[in-house]
DNA sequence: GCGAATGTTTACCACTTGGTAAGTGAAACG
DNA sequence: CGTTTCACTTACCAAGTGGTAAACATTCGC
């Protein structure tokens, strides 16, 4: 074997600490994201990454200073998986669709990064405050797309911010809820993720889609 | 003041025990559902009620077993809240309306319970399993009411579970997602919880009602 | 090759955590 | 009336908490 398991330290001193970094954000989203931040010890993390508590004190002076950097990153992952959904060509109803896959894929793939903006949610104060920062050029992005569409006659006209809450709600619930979804006998497995993408998506369109233009639409 | 302002113990000794319970479960209940299980210490509680944590610990054994009473504690509220609404007069989307209005209602007047359901699903585990015993009851009468609803035509056909989970976390997250609606530019004040509330209810009513339905129907 | 900057560890620290043990005052009961 | 039971407090404790100080190893600039 040519590589020892513990890494022997590639790269320039700068890259190393770079890497260091990342990977403790990357564990810090993790854990922050499936058991709340509270609920995790800078000891833990520390354990998680196979070094000390005070290596991650000397990268962030404070576990609040951390959280913001996880903030920070979070935000950068979500805009990067959503952003480009929103970007894509088609319009109307199929640019929809394409987010609310995207969600579901990231719903399934990388719980830790929903659940994680519904902790910072709770913990409210600066920290809610530099996450909707970080978010606002997305979610402005966003409600001028639905503005736009609503212009066209393709979207049902409403308040497109509420709308934007609403769709969000509806698919984070339905991707995420997954003890709700127990509730109501329905096991999370991959074959039933599908059904259940497939019915929420059809509950979107009716709520969404304004009903002139789904008429002129042949396919489903 | 007849009344001294820290309580002249009164009624028996039984009746006094259940007193101090109840109010332990309430502040209990409030701050695990605005704060997190974890992020509350039995001191904080203790400190709240004005006794001290052994208190606590004389009438559960663990801080755990707290948390299982005020589980028990929350899904009786939340069965008592909606469960009249399910057996309320009226048929179709005006059942439907009323349940929202009064999940609205909670949602705004006692944000704690539904927060609290979202922190028990988060932790998961035993928790879990616990609430969804404890609310299978109302959970199964609010699907077969689905599956009669469309059974008669009045709502879409589809799988009563997903769409009791798309509802349900659709008015969740309309109604507890303050830092979203922040994010939007939407100050969770009094009057936009109605314009909120009626938007919500115009979403949900196209998502829901059958469309062949929804044109016998001249109101609204 | 050498001193300095850098990343990490070992050693602490004051404080908080859930939980135990023993004591106390008042009501309930015979 | 005495005593027993009950609801609760005071006094602890071991384990963990976020954070500081200093020692240590590696790599960079010269």
């Amino acid at each position: 074997m040519a590589l020892a398991v513990t890494s022997p330290p590639k790269g320039s001193r700068a890259a190393r600490t770079r890497a260091t970094e990342d990977r403790i954000l990357t564990v810090a989203l993790e854990s922050f994201g499936m058991k709340g931040f509270d609920s995790v010890s800078l000891d833990d993390l520390a354990a998680d990454l196979g070094i000390t508590k005070q290596a991650i004190l000397y990268h962030w002076s404070s576990k609040r200073a951390l959280l913001d950097a996880v903030i920070d990153r979070a935000a950068l992952e979500l805009i990067i998986e959503f952003d480009g959904a929103l970007a894509e060509e088609g319009s109307g109803w199929s640019r929809v669709e394409s987010v609310v896959r995207r969600i579901f894929r990231v719903a399934m793939r990388r719980p830790e990064l929903l659940g994680f903006i519904r902790e910072i949610s709770r913990i409210g104060g600066d920290a809610s405050l530099r996450v909707t920062a970080d978010l606002d050029p997305f979610v402005s992005r966003a409600t001028a797309y639905f503005q736009r569409e609503m212009d066209e006659g393709r979207i049902r006209r409403c308040d497109p911010g509420l709308l934007l809450v609403s769709a969000y709600s509806t698919v984070l619930g339905a991707a995420t809820e997954v003890e709700v979804l127990r509730a109501v006998g329905i096991e999370p497995t991959l074959r039933s993720t599908v059904v259940r993408r497939r019915e929420l998506l059809a509950f979107l369109y009716a709520a969404m889609v304004a009903p002139e233009y789904a008429r002129t639409q042949a396919l489903r």
